[in-house]
DNA sequence: GTATCTATATATAACAA
DNA sequence: TTTGTTATATATAGATA
């Protein structure tokens, strides 16, 4: 698309690849958002945005309202669990067991960056030591309990987002 | 796109809602993979089928795979579970701000308020902000999450699936 | 970085077999 | 109904401001 071929690779050029990655996603949100009405469905896209060396990547949602993600996710949740042989991890899993497997896991994940040709954001963290890994997992755990309670809360106020966010797609559209 | 303009509304025959579902449901997995690839990127996508009178809604992802898809929820999870929602804040804040320095050596930090009576290393971090918090504990799992999946072999056969799924779609775009 | 601007590549709605 | 074809509508790569 666009006036020249693109190469199905890694775009190399980091700022065409922002570029790419900023029009590219503007087009997916816009499809999904065609997709769910024309067809009546629930269409959800969870996108993490390219690796930065600075910053955690940047999450994009669709619906933008995480309500609704969360919403959906849960469906498929529900709709996957019969199937036995699937155990879904989410982090009270990691807290929990972290005490047998934590080494191992911090021993790979040094592996991968001491293989990674450029640290990242996330492979300067596993550069501390495993004790100061456990150490502060150990910390987190008593605090991240008391943080959840809070996060329910906020998750309530963004209602309107997703219906605001709709009209101006159609908006947008009217106008062509 | 296409013979027509579409008006932006539910398609009313329910064949041809049907046929733009496949078409589309077909032209959305491409551009996830595509911009998975040009950006390098975890792209994924939960799609609930149209209703159906007689079944449930059929279940459609990107990756198809599903461990995959649980990964990146997970990850989802992870970071939305503790998203800071007012005070801008990432890792640069962190690791400059002297009382975080994770590299204190945590022996040492320890022995040291053991004797001297200071507050204990985990103490400080419990003093920390949630948002801080947050950010640290996002970037240590979500490296952990890998690792730990691995672990479990959970893994193993299904990347043999994305494989070939991906080596079809290459495929399919070289006939092009 | 950001915002347009086109020439092309793609996606796909309506048809057709 | 499934598959293939084609005319158009869209998306977007590269260029430019």
């Amino acid at each position: 698309m666009g006036r020249g071929r693109l190469k199905m690779e890694l775009i190399a050029n980091e700022r065409a690849r922002k570029t790419t990655f900023q029009k590219r996603r503007k087009g997916m949100m816009k499809k999904a958002y065609e997709f769910s009405i024309l067809c009546d469905l629930d269409v959800c896209m969870i996108i993490y945005g390219p690796k930065q060396t600075d910053r955690p990547p940047e999450l994009h949602t669709w619906p933008e309202n995480r309500d609704e993600v969360d919403r959906i996710i849960n469906k498929y949740k529900a709709s996957t669990m019969r199937k036995p042989a699937k155990k879904t991890f989410d982090l009270s899993d990691l807290l929990r067991d972290r005490k047998t497997k934590v080494h191992v896991d911090i021993y790979r994940a040094r592996k991968e960056m001491y293989e990674a040709k450029y640290p990242t954001w996330d492979e300067r963290i596993e550069s501390f030591s495993e004790n100061q890994l456990g150490a502060l997992l150990n910390a987190l755990d008593t605090k991240l309990e008391s943080g959840k309670r809070t996060l329910l809360n906020k998750r309530k106020q963004s209602a309107e987002c997703h219906q605001h966010q709709i009209h101006c797609m159609e908006k947008q559209h009217q106008t062509k």
